[in-house]
DNA sequence: TCGCGGTGTTTCACACTTGAAACAATATGA
DNA sequence: TCATATTGTTTCAAGTGTGAAACACCGCGA
């Protein structure tokens, strides 16, 4: 297929296929077909195999998919097995609990810098990481290669962070703070506004008998 | 309008155009159309009209908007003049993260209790919130009225976890580990899984050129 | 009283996603 | 060799969300 537009909700299930390739991989399996993997995991057999051809052919007809094989090519095409280096900016509680997310390690992400405005917190570490000045922040961008920034500062700072963000040159950015950003299309830009879903629960209990799934 | 099947994507914009009205009362500006509404926050005024009629004739014809009443009634219909009594399951970084998050306070969700299985955890408090065994779930559901559950426990426990919230009798539910959970339709629940916007992030940082907003 | 401005509502076209179905192509094993 | 299993690919229908347009209705101020 080799289509060019690769869908966000496409990858997104690429990184879910990826866990549970992990899963039978641990149980000691050695191929899979579309079907089984769409019904242990729920999944839909014809989506999987839509996915996996945006990319190429990974599998062999009659048999399936080589668990280690697709593990490894799914990898490769999420970038999973390049190294990326990780900016916090703000250093506050979601800051120093980000500093320690297992998930980074997990996803070859290293927090390389945290960056605060209080000098109380610059000059300190946490969990092994320095907090700088964020008025330094392109300069310890360029001399950390760090080619990621997560934004955790409350709102109404984030919109001017997001721009120093940018200005100091880097593309891909993960966003904490409830408010939607603006941003040039060459950025990407995940927000991850945990109020809103929070409301969204709230509206939900406000009125029992209906519901909706994310 | 009236319409009774609301989609979570309008539950979610309510959400916004609320903290856009805070925004605007904090100004001290008193009404406001959805035109203006919509080019201030690059939003879309059919859509905020279409919307807000769906729950109600909230707008004055000529005038707009009243602020004050606006941000009452999506309060009203957000629930978030309801209070709401939270436990985490999991007293790791992550769930003493949340224990502390202001997001809870700001939407009226109290973190009432903290639940681990780890003994040199159980007993201790966290941010004054006490951790409790969670063999106890269940008893301290009900003498604390809890309705709102957080999972923040590795991905291997997060459905173990799940069945003993719903037999718990809670109906609201937000999941922290990376894994996507089987649950009834009752039961609201939203997962949140950073561990797919990373990868989505390392995905575009490993294709340069192509992009994606989400 | 009349015109302006803005809501409430309907309608339509467009885009996107999903899921099912069908089928050719092709490894594997009997 | 041949049946079977399963991929890779295309096509189609259904559902959903978006955005524009049109317009009736109505409050306000001139």
């Amino acid at each position: 297929m080799k289509a060019d537009k690769i869908s966000e909700l496409t990858t997104n299930r690429l990184s879910i296929y990826l866990r549970c390739l992990n899963e039978l991989a641990h149980e000691g399996r050695k191929t899979v077909s579309s079907d089984r993997l769409a019904k242990r995991f729920h999944l839909n057999s014809a989506q999987i195999r839509k996915d996996l051809a945006c990319f190429g052919e990974f599998g062999v007809r009659g048999v399936g998919y080589y668990i280690e094989d697709l593990r490894e090519q799914i990898t490769r095409i999420l970038g999973l097995d390049h190294h990326h280096r990780v900016a916090i900016i703000g250093a506050g509680r979601l800051g120093a609990a980000l500093t320690d997310y297992y998930g980074f390690r997990q996803t070859n992400f290293e927090v390389a810098a945290l960056f605060d405005a209080d000098p109380d917190k610059i000059g300190s570490l946490i969990s092994d990481v320095r907090v700088f000045d964020v008025k330094d922040f392109a300069k310890i961008v360029k001399k950390e290669g760090i080619d990621v920034a997560v934004i955790a500062v409350p709102a109404e700072y984030a919109q001017k962070v997001l721009e120093e963000i940018v200005d100091a040159g880097i593309k891909a950015v993960m966003n904490f703070a409830p408010t939607p950003l603006l941003a040039d299309d060459d950025i990407k830009l995940k927000t991850i506004d945990l109020t809103i879903s929070l409301e969204s629960l709230s509206y939900f209990l406000a009125r029992p008998g209906k519901n909706g799934r994310e």
